[in-house]
DNA sequence: ATATTAGTTTGATAGTTATGGAACCATCGA
DNA sequence: TCGATGGTTCCATAACTATCAAACTAATAT
């Protein structure tokens, strides 16, 4: 119960990191996904891998980095298509993160 | 802006830390504060810096290093009355992260 | 005053994390 | 099939984190 939540805080927890993520939840506005149907249109309103890159000032090696934790924590998607990886938001930890705040308030 | 953020993220991204901020928040149950009149009656509701330390099994140095972070982050207040520390939650920051999540949420 | 209890700070160490260069794999266009 | 582009993995290193023992400070009780 509390790994999730860990690993959700650990993702979260580096300024680089967190930036990345808000870029892709920008980015990909009101267009959330689960893990199964992600593929459906992020092409469309996803960012991809070379983006970031390019936005933050990081070395490919370190945004790949950055991406596989925020991937493993299980906040993003990363989904190929041809040469690009797309990136989207999760909306259950969203949702999961916001109980765990609301839940501790309402008691 | 992202700095508290990141300051929150950093102080609940470790697992002890964690544990030690949910029995605080347990303990004082439905009793918050904010840092101003967070002395109001916290011995009677609130943990004490030795539950922490025999609830978890860590050195007293230990706890004392993970309360610090907690608070440095802004996420309780420690307030001492004669030999005990007593600890309570804020709740300005859990205010904060439940809209941040929701934010991205409802974007 | 002194002993006791509560907690912090200092200093050391083992483990983890962030970063990026270099070599690599994947896909596409010519 | 070959070159170019997009990304990852491997490896090394510097910075940071978690932990605790020992020495300390704070308050109380006797």
């Amino acid at each position: 119960m509390n790994d999730k939540l860990i690993n959700f805080f650990t993702a979260l927890s580096n300024d680089q990191r967190l930036a990345i993520f808000q870029k892709i939840c920008e980015k990909t506005h009101c267009c959330f996904y689960d893990s199964t149907n992600a593929e459906i249109s992020a092409d469309l309103y996803s960012c991809n891998v070379g983006e970031i890159s390019s936005t933050f000032e990081l070395a490919p090696a370190t945004v790949s980095h950055h991406l596989k934790e925020l991937k493993n924590a299980g906040l993003i998607n990363m989904q190929r298509k041809g040469k690009f990886i797309y990136l989207t938001p999760l909306q259950e930890p969203l949702e999961e993160l916001e109980l765990f705040f609301s839940g501790i308030l309402n008691r």
